[in-house]
DNA sequence: ACTATAGGCAAGCACACACTTGCCTATCAA
DNA sequence: TTGATAGGCAAGTGTGTGCTTGCCTATAGT
């Protein structure tokens, strides 16, 4: 649960995979694998990437959907709405 | 930076240390370690608590004082606060 | 002084994990 | 059907890391 989010969340790669999904959502792995060599000088292999896409996946951060031979990604940010309320005690509210 | 708070949160034992040190804060390593292996049943070594410590401390979750041989540690959710909020657009507001 | 407590340092081990390579399947266009 | 594109599966490799063990330092009590 909250185990695969932070897990997912680890690693510096899958990262910048939400960052991307968080600017473009609905990408396939091709334009995902692209983009990251483009923009962020990441030169991985399909695989390496699609393996980050599953554990993404598996965390419910990513959703995937199948179109013909394309698979399209979508950024779900739900998961990370509320992931360190469990540490930030709001017994003295802040200001407003 | 992000990196480091990121590797921090992605294990598991050292979550639970942040659980400790947000229930009671200014906590000594031997407390941590024995109110971990009462509540949690987890029956680590002093270092290996030590070095998660560490790893909180350089993240700067925790932040630690010294007072003759006794060092205590206490939480620090600042680097928390705004932690998700690189995916989570609000474009569109979402109530109230 | 001696002893116990609180903690630090460093080497070693074992597993997890990020990444690659190679091969296979499925969809679409010619 | 043939070829190209989009993707999946599985085994192998190497580094990172969580944890242990052993020894050392420092503060406090007697």
């Amino acid at each position: 649960m909250a185990e695969d989010i932070f897990k997912a969340l680890a690693d510096p790669t899958r990262r910048k995979i939400l960052d991307e999904l968080a600017e473009r959502s609905g990408q396939t792995l091709f334009e995902i694998c692209s983009r990251l060599s483009m923009k962020h000088q990441l030169g991985l292999s399909r695989q390496a990437i699609s393996q980050h896409l599953a554990v993404l996946e598996a965390a419910g951060l990513v959703e995937s959907r199948r179109e013909g031979r394309y698979k399209f990604h979508d950024l779900n940010t739900a998961p990370l709405e509320h992931i360190a309320e469990r540490w930030i005690r709001r017994d003295a509210p802040e200001d407003s």
